[in-house]
This record gives structure tokens, C-alpha cells and sequence, in this order.
DNA sequence: TGTAATGATTACAATTTGTAATGATACAAT
DNA sequence: ATTGTATCATTACAAATTGTAATCATTACA
């Protein structure tokens, strides 16, 4: 009964499933739950992830937009149309390159992803419930391993090129 | 800088992610490596839950099967009957009621799925690489606690519902 | 019996998603 | 300068996916 050594990975037979299909598995709900939260206050995934990503990656073109979000330029366009009418990111003119646009997020996006981030924290804290802050901290420090391990981008989620506008 | 109090959740702010986040980010990542090493055994992920399910859950009707698996009755025809062709299910008659089909995994189909357990395996090796075996175990505990207390059934993944055929 | 409900299937409508075409602009090479 | 090619945002369109409704056989209930 001693623990599975490295090469011969563990089959957690009846029980359990893998480590690996729980992550898929409670990944999507965790996924579908947020969204469930965000709908609401009118957004999308996409929407919060466009925002994150004008608000740390300061103005970017729309091309560049799509290719951070693995997302169509095309997809994108709805996308920033919503956003920019409910005036939470301007298209300004790019200085330099007047084919494209400068996506900026105005100060009413700032305080939407504010309202957005007391919905992320509420949805952290219902779903890691079961766990102890201990086992919380621990659980990030393990994902964030293996996301670093992928070269997974952080803050962009690779589902965002297929979540609804 | 003690640790965050349960009622004040942590913003890991820079550096790394909310574990919820990474959570889905990871997961969502997950199902795809899985998806794309299952595709050259001509499965979908769908595909794989229906065998998985027959195995345990013995011979259930489509109509059952598709309640299990959250998806539309309609949509698990064509799933069905590509199982079946490929001789890994059979749709034997219904003793009691002879408008619905038994579904029944056949030894070909047993093999498969013992091909893609081993896919399965491989597939969590290399996603947890960055983990040691301890530590594998530790995260695994953790997400079926997670996956326990939000009532997540165990083998059935969320997003079955809208994988591709 | 006959009337409503159910299971598998098919047909169809609605949504989503990827590709190609368009018009404006930039850049590189004459 | 000028011509040709590449790029950006957008639109138009085609393909795939997904949800609903209709169908036919059968069962359950009144």
C-alpha cells in the first residue's frame, strides 16, 4: 500500500477520479459559476477579461487584443462595440498607425472591473469553501505551478476564445 | 503581512492569480490536452464518458445516459451510433419496455477504454509534472473536496454537454 | 379501450464560430 | 513618387454546433 512512485502514476481506481480529470472537471464548473455571477451585471467572461487586459497591458490594438485572447479580430469587433456603448473603453485613434484603433479603459471601465473583482472574490470564496485559507493558498501555489509549467499566459483564459458575448 | 483572514479573501494581486481563476484557466487547459491526445484514438472526450459511464453505470437507456451526462437525448444519437459502429457499444433490446435500447459496452469497447486509461495516465503525468507525487496526491484531495461539496458528479464532467461529437 | 406520457429519432431553427472579402492605410522597393 | 504587398478593423458569409419541436412506436394510466 505504498505510495505510487513517479513512473507509475496512480490509478485512483474507484473513489476518486485523477487529479487530472478533477482539474478539467471543477475547472469548468468553477468556469460556468463565475459566469453565472457575472451575468448580472451585464457581463460576459469575455468582457472581464477584455477589461483585466486594457487595465494591465495599458492601450493595445484591437489585433493585438484578439491575439493576447487567442480570439477572431472579427469576434472581437461585438465584443468592444458592447463595451465601448456602455462607455467603459473608448476606441481612440492610434497615433502612430491610423488603420487601427487605441483601446483604452475610461474611468467608468475602472470602476466596473472593481465591481467585477468583489464578484470574483465572492465566487473564490463559495467555491473554495471546503478548503481551509491554509489549503486555499496551497491549492494556488499548485495550479499556479502547473499553469507556469504549460506556459499559460496569466490572467487569460484559454476558454475565452469560445465563452459567449 | 499575516496570512488573509477567511472573511477578507486574498487579491494575490500581482505574481500570480486567484486560485479560482487559475482554477478554471488550468482545468480549462486540462480538457484540451486531454481532448487533443484522445483525437488520434478517434475519440471525443464525449465519446470517452459514454464508455466510462456504460462501464460503471452498466446498461442504461440513452435517455438516461444523456441525464447523466447533461446533454440532449438528441445529441447522443450520433454519439451513439459511433460508438456502435465501431462495435464498442451495442444497442440491445429493452426487456421491459421496447421503446428504449440497453445500452451495452462490449469487450472491444472494455479494451477501449483501457487504451484511453492509459491515455488518461499519461495525460496527467504531463500535467502534473511540475508537482511531485505527494503533492499530486495533495491537490487531488483538494479538488475532490471541492468537487464533493458543490455536489459534482464523480466521473461526469460539466462540459460533456458541449464537446464536440 | 382511449388518452396522455415517454423513448429514440429526425427535422428544423437559432446560435456560435471560422474564413474570406472589403476598404483604408502603411511599408518596402524600386 | 509610384507600385505592389501587407496589415488593421470591419463586414459578409459559410460551416459547425446546439436547442427545440415534431414524429412514430410503445407504455402507463384512467
Amino acid at each position: 500500500m505504498g505510495k505510487p512512485r513517479n513512473d507509475e502514476p496512480s490509478t485512483p481506481a474507484e473513489g476518486s477520479a485523477s487529479a487530472a480529470f478533477l482539474l478539467a472537471q471543477v475547472g469548468s464548473h468553477a468556469a460556468t459559476k463565475f459566469a453565472e455571477r457575472l451575468a448580472p451585471l451585464g457581463f460576459s467572461p469575455a468582457h472581464a477579461g477584455i477589461l483585466r487586459i486594457l487595465d494591465k497591458r495599458g492601450p493595445v490594438t484591437q489585433q493585438a487584443l484578439a491575439g493576447i485572447l487567442g480570439m477572431f479580430p472579427s469576434r472581437l469587433v461585438a465584443l468592444v462595440d458592447q463595451l465601448e456603448s456602455r462607455g467603459l473603453i473608448e476606441r481612440r485613434d492610434h497615433l502612430e498607425d491610423r488603420r487601427s484603433y487605441a483601446l483604452h479603459l475610461t474611468e467608468k471601465g475602472r470602476s466596473s472591473l472593481q465591481s467585477i473583482g468583489r464578484v470574483a472574490r465572492e465566487h473564490q470564496k463559495a467555491l473554495l469553501a471546503a478548503l481551509t485559507v491554509e489549503e486555499q493558498s496551497q491549492l494556488g501555489q499548485f495550479l499556479q505551478r502547473i499553469a507556469d509549467d504549460h506556459g499559460l499566459t496569466r490572467g487569460v483564459h484559454p476558454g475565452y476564445a469560445r465563452l459567449k458575448s
